[in-house]
DNA sequence: ATGCACCCTGTAGCAACTACAGGGTCAAGC
DNA sequence: GCTTGACCCTGTAGTTGCTACAGGGTGCAT
């Protein structure tokens, strides 16, 4: 298949297909005679994997390793237990301080009672961090 | 003060300093004899107003639009309003996309037993979206 | 006079794409 | 046979918010 439906398939932007060649993440295709890239379902398996490795939150390189295993099924998996585990306690650990943000702001904008920005409380807690209820 | 005591005062590293008033961000100093930049107390209030609202999560143009009314005293401070506002709804649809995240590498980290990558339940299921439970 | 901490400018790098510019290819329709 | 339009190609530069040099100047203590 060339680029345009192998995009289509994956829901991946055509640019970043070719990135990913660019970087070494897919493997460069055959070409046809027009020089055109010509997929095959493989390409279109370690596309989506990608794809869905980006979507959990994996970075580039974590997927190099990912696919690096995936392509050696004779390998230990702990790596990739490994990785993922780590991955996970990032998340976490995000999505704990995007609570502690989502707090603060909760309580900066709930102040904002209308009128001028001389007497807006969001401004004033904006420069203050005195006002902040806990670390962020 | 000299840019390395600004640097201390507000916790932001130098050449991010200089970045900002390349940017736009903060207002060109005076300069000593020796080109030193010679900061006074408005810079540090309006680096700290930057810092907490680049802590806060908020991007450095809506920073620009809440100095631009901090600025102002006399405008309206809808704007503030519906900037911190917008960047909450952001906040909180992180927060809801991050936890959908962490129940589906939960769910497949949970899965690793040990073993060969070959049947590696983490690696299976990055290649397999169907498997998943939700959408993320 | 020499060492050291500090400051300066300017440019390049990071992640992970995205967006052109400037061109080639191919099938359909007139 | 010629145009139109959709598709493809390479290569480079832009995005966000910094961070990291390289290569140089300044100021003070020893």
């Amino acid at each position: 298949m060339k680029i345009g439906e192998l995009s289509r398939a994956t829901g991946t932007n055509i640019e970043t297909i070719r990135y990913y060649e660019r970087i070494g993440l897919l493997p460069a295709p055959l070409r046809t005679n027009a020089n055109y890239r010509s997929y095959g379902d493989a390409h279109r398996t370690r596309l989506s994997f990608v794809r869905h490795s980006r979507d959990l939150g994996f970075t580039i390189e974590e997927i190099r390793s990912l696919l690096d295993l995936s392509d050696h099924p004779d390998r230990d998996c702990g790596e990739a237990d490994r990785i993922a585990s780590a991955h996970l306690e990032q998340v976490e650990a995000k999505i704990d301080q995007l609570s502690a943000l989502r707090d603060e702001l909760t309580r900066i904008v709930g102040r904002c009672r209308g009128g001028l920005a001389g007497d807006c409380r969001v401004i004033e807690a904006l420069g203050d961090h005195g006002q902040c209820s806990r670390a962020h």
